[in-house]
DNA sequence: GTTATGACTATGG
DNA sequence: GCCATAGCCATAA
């Protein structure tokens, strides 16, 4: 069951794990999924990537990609340039080196 | 109530 | 490495 209140809080720790994310580093959907579940009980990778898509406008969504890497082609163009800026660590295709630049993601209250 | 859809992920060919 | 398939959770129609 899920009420309105319920679907703002888990937006807010979705936003609060993208903000946790610093400069030249980055996580993925599936990290962000599971430290918000833990505290929820509830969503997945699929939920955080629908919050970032309506809410993700204040925090920096480049920071967080896919298990492999990459993000989608739409916002392939404007991520790549913020990691040229940021120094992400990147991979031949132009994709995150997660090996590298994981960061794993926190919430405030944790 | 059922179906389609999404900024996902793991697995197999 | 790319493509197809099957799970996945919640929302929207």
């Amino acid at each position: 069951m899920t009420t309105a209140e319920e679907r703002e809080l888990y937006v807010e720790l979705v936003l609060q794990a993208a903000e946790s994310v610093p400069r030249g580093r980055a996580t993925t959907y599936g990290a962000i999924a599971e430290v918000v579940g833990r505290r929820l009980g509830r969503g997945g990778p699929r939920l955080v990537g629908s919050v970032l898509a309506r809410h993700g406008g204040a925090v920096p969504w480049w920071r967080v990609v896919r298990a492999d890497g990459s993000l989608p082609p739409s916002h392939d163009a404007e991520a790549r340039q913020a990691y040229l800026e940021e120094g992400t660590p990147l991979r031949p295709g132009g994709t995150v080196d997660l090996g590298r630049a994981f960061w794993q993601p926190t919430l405030q209250a944790q």
